[in-house]
RNA sequence: GCGGCUAUGGUGAAGUGGUUAUCACGCUAGUCUGUGGCACUGGAGUCAUGGGUUCAAUUCCCAUUAGCCGCCCCA
């Protein structure tokens, strides 16, 4: 038979990596509990016209990478879509389940599987983890300093020290549309002299030309005009307070105005963080910003909102590359060798007082030789062997064998008992 | 969606237009029969898939698939 493959853009998560994601989810959920952040689940697909609202239909996003789905064969219509990403599904989910009628904000956060069909590369999958926080109901600039906060405060407890937070403000539909139409107007008597992506740019996403690497574009690029110079009253301010707060908090940022955002949704912050070593921000780690019409677009109440999402998967990988430590899971910790039917009893009893303790033994009888026990015992990756046989049974004493020092003692039963027990009681938390 | 690079046992690597395709680690079976990680002896690869060129292809060519890099975009 063919072997079939995975899909292209997806991968396996085996054993051997399972620490990792484990330490980031319980590090993420400790974090974001402990901010008053509810978890919540929501579909893994929805009508396709929550992301289309949302993320706004010429977004790449929603044009080029949505997973459209059918209910079933015979299916006409494919009015399901996977969710590329968390944010409208959590939005829907606030309206539906009339959580504007709690106490505001509501602080919800999600974890899980996001689905977008664009060309695989390192840390870019077609199935990828995301972790996201939404803030509902608060449109205070208190908010966004949580919503940066609560990331950063993840990825310290993770163990990383250094990362470029970028900040932007990219006003309002008042504002926003006045400074895309000044920035085309300056750029308009320039477009024969500027480099051919820009001249694409131009059409498509006038910010982006902010952004060119391109030498010939460079020069142009510090006259052009600012969108923080755009901003209308209300969002000036806004944007202030929110710097404030982050400058008070002594988290350290970088403004970059060219930092926009690929859904349409976002109003005012929006923000990046991405690794130490990652300036030009290749691989964000984690992405979001305001958005305050995305409720009332999806035929909610008008409620403002902010928050962000974060890339499992790179996150997993640079915990990896930057081998920081990972927690190990408790695996097998003692194991029992019984020799010979006289042991039975013996190692009964030894498995029911230990495991009473929430040890973790190991305990299958073999009719195998010793030798090759103690080989399994040793692939278990116990660290203690208790070993009964003919003659201790008869004596009432067992082996306690170390199995990473390669020491051992002859005890009688409870006092090896006891010594595990101590051995465990110590070291476990 | 565009451009480029790559594809050899589980992993990481060699290698060749022609009889049994190397090495390390790992895995596995056994020897050593009351003591594991040592030692020794075995085992496992249709050289990504499908075509083509050739007397002959794992080695050359094409397509497909997948991964990686750049662009685009983003998490």
């Amino acid at each position: 038979m063919d072997q079939l493959q995975k899909p292209r853009g997806t991968k396996d998560i085996l054993p051997a990596e399972q620490a990792a994601w484990s330490f980031f989810r319980s590090t993420a959920e400790r974090v974001l509990n402990g901010l008053s952040f509810g978890k919540i689940n929501t579909p893994l697909f929805e009508d396709k016209r929550i992301f289309e609202r949302g993320a706004g239909e010429s977004s790449d996003i929603i044009e080029k990478q949505l997973y459209l789905i059918k209910a079933n064969k015979n299916e006409e219509n494919d009015e399901l879509a996977l969710r590329p990403e968390g944010t409208a599904g959590a939005a829907r989910a606030y309206i539906e389940n009339g959580m504007s009628s709690q106490p505001q904000p509501v602080r919800l956060y999600y974890f899980g599987t996001m689905y977008r069909y664009e060309r695989p590369q390192a840390g870019r999958y077609r199935e990828h983890n995301q972790l996201g926080v939404e803030i509902f109901g608060d449109d205070s600039a208190e908010s966004d300093y949580l919503a940066i906060m609560s990331a950063l405060e993840i990825l310290k407890k993770l163990g990383f020290s250094d990362f470029n937070v970028a900040v932007n403000s990219i006003g309002c539909p008042e504002c926003r549309p006045k400074y895309l139409k000044k920035l085309k107007d300056y750029y308009a008597d320039k477009l024969s002299k500027v480099c051919p992506d820009c001249k694409r740019r131009y059409d498509i996403n006038p910010l982006r030309m902010l952004d060119c690497k391109n030498e010939e574009c460079q020069k142009f690029k510090t006259q052009a005009p600012q969108m923080v110079d755009s901003l209308c009253t209300e969002c000036r301010e806004h944007f202030q307070d929110t710097l404030q707060y982050l400058d008070d908090f002594g988290i350290k940022f970088d403004l970059d105005n060219t930092l926009v955002r690929g859904l349409d949704y976002y109003t005012r912050t929006v923000f990046e963080i991405s690794a130490g070593n990652d300036k030009e921000r290749h691989s964000t780690l984690c992405g979001g910003g305001r958005y305050d019409n995305l409720v009332s677009i999806l035929g909610g109440p008008k409620t403002p909102a902010v928050g962000w999402g974060m890339g499992a998967d790179r996150v997993v990988d640079l915990l990896k590359d930057n081998s920081l430590k990972i927690p190990k899971p408790r695996g097998v910790e003692v194991v029992i060798l019984e020799i010979g039917d006289a042991a039975k009893k013996v190692c009964r009893q030894l498995f029911n007082s230990l495991d009473k303790e929430d040890i973790n033994v190991f305990y299958i009888p073999s009719k195998l030789s010793l030798r090759s026990q103690m080989k399994s015992a040793s692939k278990l990756g116990a660290d203690f062997a208790l070993i009964v046989g003919q003659q201790e049974a008869l004596t009432g004493s067992v082996i306690v064998r170390d199995l990473r020092s390669s020491t051992q003692e002859d005890l009688s039963i409870s006092s090896a008992i006891d010594m595990i027990k101590e051995k465990y009681s110590a070291t476990s938390e």
